[in-house]
RNA sequence: GCAUGGAUAGCUCAGCGGUAGAGCGGCUCGUUUACACCGAGUUGGUCGGGGGUUCGAAUCCCUCUCCGUGCACCA
């Protein structure tokens, strides 16, 4: 004994034995009647923060306290709690508790992302509602940059306070926001380097254009939808050719002012020979221009008309075909969706659906239209906007994606592992097709792109290429100059004037017309905000677009924790243990997080990636606000608790599964609060008769089974917690207290404690403390409230040091089963699990019987045992069976017709004095035997194949072999009762 | 089209080569001094269809059907 309390890891496991039951009894705070969530949750939470539990210290982080570290995925600083941020940061915080109570010095690391697109949507839109704007360019940049700021002052708080509301264990002094003043220094270094690199660029291209936002996106923000539309398929004539039609299929009518070629499959018999020859284009009416046919190799002639019209402006391959082909690029509609007058006088001005109609209509009338058809595609929309996409042709910047070999070698090699596995597929499959990311955003809420330009005549070039007005702002250093004929080259310089640009971090670079030679670009980066502002005084312009919200959060795990100073946090915590997201953000986020931490800490962000299910509701419908399914999680709470809620989640969030939501495990939750709150209160009624010492002598056998059932529970769910299955460590919870603890357990323990037996009272009470004390630590990462009320309202905390247990429950020790030393002083062997079983058995049988003959009250039951049983056995199997009395008797002679039984222990019956009614016990027995003799036949026919006896193992054998003797006998048995009754 | 996950009791799921399971629900009892947010009992399934491998298949293989997801995508 002395050597297990010593055992620092322990904890309270054993001193919870006895000996110290005398000074925890004073100090129990009687427990209310009734648990009252809303009052407790509010209480410990304030308690926890001002005990600063959950402040990480990078200072204590050792080899004997390793560090544990998660970085929460932002949510929008303007969002509100959602069915998934539930269950996201409830598994985080599990997680995190559960890493406390290991030892572990543990940092989850808070905060919010501006959001760039969802943000300044909800804004400009409430502000439109209130009245205050009619158009963003009423406030103008500043103005309503300024006002969005003043409403995340406002709202940006809410969703914290409702992680708080959680319980989320988050280390608060360490919230970040991703524009937080130094967080957007990171993002302006991370820019500039990568310019730096070769592996940012400015260039126009075909990008994914929301008509809506008015801005581009990347390929990720662009979600393909299925859509009922009509294919419009109309004739061209061949005009060197008069009486040659060609058919063309289009669904876009609207932009044929836009075509500026036909294009056909050379390989096509039937159109090869037209190739070189022309069309004329049907819109707009006043000007039918003529188009040439192209052959190009992109154009499927199985496909449609196998004719193509190339409109290059508006679609992305028929752009790279007018690239081929040097094709001119005829842009008709502005970025608003509406078209220009380029479309012509018909279709200019209209909104671009309206358009389709119209110029629908317009080939009919010129007799051009073939047939309309009904035709279902793809069409891309865009993710946030929920709009038709346009492809256009516009000025943005790009990444080239930078590490991407490393990243995807690790998820290989399994350095980083996710969870499922199968995600690693998904990971590999996007990465083996990166293309270049759009990173510039049309909007104004954001980090600003940091480069600034400027236009410089360049007078004489010969000498070195600048003026006095050049290289007042450039000087030395020109390691590039272009002399291979390109028409752009990088430089960065060490030294500058004027003097106050401090250009040490200032990054420079020409552009100018390889033509003329006479204008030079300049375009200076820099992440400082000194050269920045003295840019702007040198008359530098600073770009207008902002980045791509993703291009901020990508540096999280590191931007947060100091990142680029090697501060403390980032050596304690970085890389990361755990990351806990959805999927739908793997190539948003997480993909290129990795990418990001390769290229900045060399190393990866986190050594897990969770990936919970989406969240349902009962039909298996997504949650979404339209739908009006999504239940709010605060008035969940405000209902049934924070804890009830995170329960109910957990137990229905298998891994690797969508959640199908449903409130009724909300109330599950609930209802299992409350029965751990009154077994608790059950022991607190035990209050007094307390002995010092334990005896592993008066270990019942109910003792020794709970102890067993404990380890079990132990061992499953601290393995479910280590692989992430969450679901089931939560069902074992929930198997262990409610169907084995209270069910069998406490139940079986009434027999000694209101017995009057004081030393096995003491011991009873001594084991029951035992189990709550490690059931209560087992909890408390999924029930963080209740457990750390019931953790002090019982007394545990009384004999703990401070910092494990003393002061909280979330720095106990999580509880370890007992070993087979320890198993053995007490003793417990195996083989113990079975007695008790056998009994509870028995209590099943006789308790079935009593219902089968609808009998509720106190009822005498007999018993024929096949073995002697001790007293104490015979009074817990009454209590059980709510017997009165329960007769043992060896010698038992059963009336005709008495129900009966075989039990484990012997026969039991149950004699109904005068009320018998033998044919009800007949039908019963016969029921009974006939279910027997089903499984006896299976047996005995598997047994009397040689083909399954010669081949089967040894030890499948036997146990066909044991079954077969198992069935026999209790066949027999009950073919002499079935006789017995006539 | 290419991947990928799934289909087991009314519902949600576990089991993944050797007697089909759990929770919830349903039904029937029950005011036993922790708990009616409870207790006891009980009812539910040719494991999506069809083939195959095996002594033996819900479990392994093939194939089909249906649902979900990702990527690509043609007018």
């Amino acid at each position: 004994m002395e050597n297990l309390e010593s055992d620092p890891e322990r904890g309270v496991a054993f001193r919870q034995f006895a000996p110290t039951l005398c000074v925890l009894f004073p100090i129990m705070s009687e427990l209310s009647k009734t648990y009252t969530p809303a009052e407790v949750e509010e209480r410990w939470y304030a308690q926890w923060i001002a005990d600063g539990a959950f402040t990480a210290d990078p200072s204590r982080v050792s080899d004997k306290r390793p560090a544990y570290s998660v970085v929460i995925p932002p949510p929008n600083v303007t969002g509100i709690l959602t069915l998934g941020h539930v269950l996201n940061n409830t598994i985080q915080d599990i997680l995190c508790r559960r890493a406390r109570m290991l030892g572990k010095e543990v940092l989850w690391l808070p905060g919010t992302d501006h959001a760039g697109i969802a943000t300044q949507n909800v804004v400009e839109k409430n502000l439109k509602k209130q009245g205050a704007i009619k158009h963003r360019d009423d406030l103008g940049r500043e103005g309503l940059v300024e006002k969005i700021w003043e409403w995340k002052e406002k709202h940006g708080g809410i969703i914290i306070q409702q992680l708080k509301k959680l319980g989320a264990s988050c280390d608060w002094s360490r919230e970040r926001f991703t524009m937080d003043p130094e967080y957007s220094r990171c993002v302006q270094r991370v820019f500039v380097d990568l310019y730096k690199k070769g592996q940012i660029y400015r260039g126009k291209r075909m990008v994914n254009w929301c008509p809506s936002s008015l801005t581009a996106l990347s390929d990720e923000e662009v979600t393909m939808k299925p859509q009922n539309g009509t294919m419009y398929h109309f004739k061209v004539e061949v005009i060197e050719e008069p009486g040659t039609w060609l058919e063309i299929a289009t669904t876009r009518p609207e932009v044929i002012p836009g075509d500026t070629a036909i294009a056909v499959n050379p390989k096509d018999p039937r159109y090869a020979h037209l190739i070189g020859k022309h069309v004329r284009r049907p819109l707009p009416l006043e000007n039918q221009a003529e188009l040439p046919i192209v052959g190009d190799e992109h154009v499927d002639f199985t496909f449609g008309t196998g004719v193509l019209k190339v409109t290059p402006a508006h679609d992305k391959a028929d752009f790279e075909i007018a690239q081929r082909h040097s094709l001119p690029v005829i842009d008709v509609m502005n970025p608003n969706g509406i078209l220009n007058e380029l479309a012509g006088k018909d279709l200019g001005g209209m909104e671009r659906f309206a358009a389709r109609k119209r110029a629908a209509e317009l080939l009919t009338e010129i007799g051009s239209m073939v047939k309309e058809e009904l035709y279902q595609n793809n069409v891309g929309y865009s993710e946030r906007a929920d709009v038709p996409i346009e492809h256009r042709l516009s000025e943005q910047w790009f990444l080239k994606y930078p590490s991407v070999q490393p990243s995807q070698e690790v998820v290989a090699k399994g350095d980083m592992r996710f969870f499922p596995d199968r995600w690693a597929k998904v990971y590999d499959h996007w990465m083996g097709g990166l293309q270049d990311w759009c990173i510039s955003r049309q909007l104004w809420w954001g980090h600003r792109v940091p480069v600034w330009t400027k236009t410089i005549t360049i007078l004489r070039f010969a000498e070195l290429g600048l003026n006095e007005d050049a290289t007042a702002h450039l000087t030395n250093d020109f390691n590039d100059w272009p002399k291979d004929g390109r028409n752009t080259t990088s430089l960065s310089l060490s030294a500058t004037t004027p003097s106050e640009l401090q250009t040490k971090k200032t990054f420079f670079r020409l552009d100018w017309d390889g033509e003329s030679r006479e204008q030079v670009i300049v375009s200076a980066l820099t992440d400082c905000a000194d050269e920045a502002a003295a840019l702007n005084q040198a008359g530098f312009t600073q770009d207008p677009d902002v980045l791509d919200t993703w291009f901020s959060s990508w540096l999280w795990p590191f931007a947060t924790m100091g990142w680029p100073n090697e501060t403390a946090d980032l050596k304690a915590f970085y890389p990361t243990t755990d990351l806990v997201t959805g999927p739908d953000i793997i190539f948003f986020w997480v993909a290129r997080m990795i990418m990001a931490g390769y290229e900045y800490m060399g190393e990866l962000p986190f050594k897990n990636v969770y990936f919970t299910g989406i969240i349902r509701d009962k039909q298996g419908r997504k949650m979404s606000k339209s739908l009006g399914n999504s239940p709010d999680p605060l008035e969940l709470i405000a209902s049934y608790s924070a804890d009830a809620l995170r329960f109910g989640i957990m137990r229905s969030a298998p891994l690797g599964q969508d959640i199908a939501f449903d409130e009724k495990n909300v109330e599950l939750g609930r209802n299992f609060c409350t029965k751990l709150w009154n077994a608790c209160r059950f022991r607190q009624m035990q209050g007094g008769e307390v002995e010092s010492e334990v005896n592993p002598a008066l270990l019942s056998s109910d003792d020794k089974w709970i102890l067993l059932r404990l380890n079990t529970a132990i061992n499953e769910v601290t393995t479910a917690l280590e692989e992430y299955r969450f679901s089931d460590a939560t069902s074992t919870l929930y198997r262990f207290f409610w169907s084995e603890y209270c069910d069998w357990y406490v139940e079986a323990s009434k027999a000694v404690l209101q017995g009057t037996d004081d030393k096995r009272k003491a011991n009873t009470v001594a084991v029951i403390d035992f189990v709550l004390g490690h059931t209560l630590r087992l909890f408390h990462p999924f029930l963080p409230f209740i457990t750390e009320e019931l953790w002090h309202g019982m007394g545990f905390n009384a004999d703990m040091p401070e910092n494990q247990g003393g002061k909280s429950i979330m720095f106990a020790p999580w509880p370890k089963p007992m070993d087979a030393d320890e198993q053995a002083y007490f003793g417990i062997l195996p083989e113990d699990e079975k007695t008790a079983n056998d009994k509870y058995e028995t209590v099943n049988l006789g308790r079935g019987l009593k219902s089968t003959f609808n009998i509720s009250k106190k009822v005498r039951f007999v018993l024929k045992p096949t073995t002697e049983l001790p007293a104490h056995e015979i009074e817990v199997i009454r209590i059980l069976l709510n017997a009165e009395p329960l007769d043992v008797d060896a010698a038992f002679a059963a009336k005709k017709g008495t129900p009966a039984v075989l039990t484990p222990l012997g026969e039991l019956f149950l004699p109904l004095d005068g009320i018998i009614d033998v044919e009800a016990e007949r039908t019963r027995v016969a029921k009974e035997l006939a279910k027997v003799d089903t499984e006896l036949a299976k047996v005995k026919a598997k047994l009397a194949d040689e083909n399954f006896t010669s081949k089967v193992p040894q030890k499948v054998l036997d146990e066909h072999k044991h079954r077969e003797s198992d069935w026999s006998a209790q066949f027999e048995k009950l073919k002499v009762m079935l006789e017995a009754l006539g």
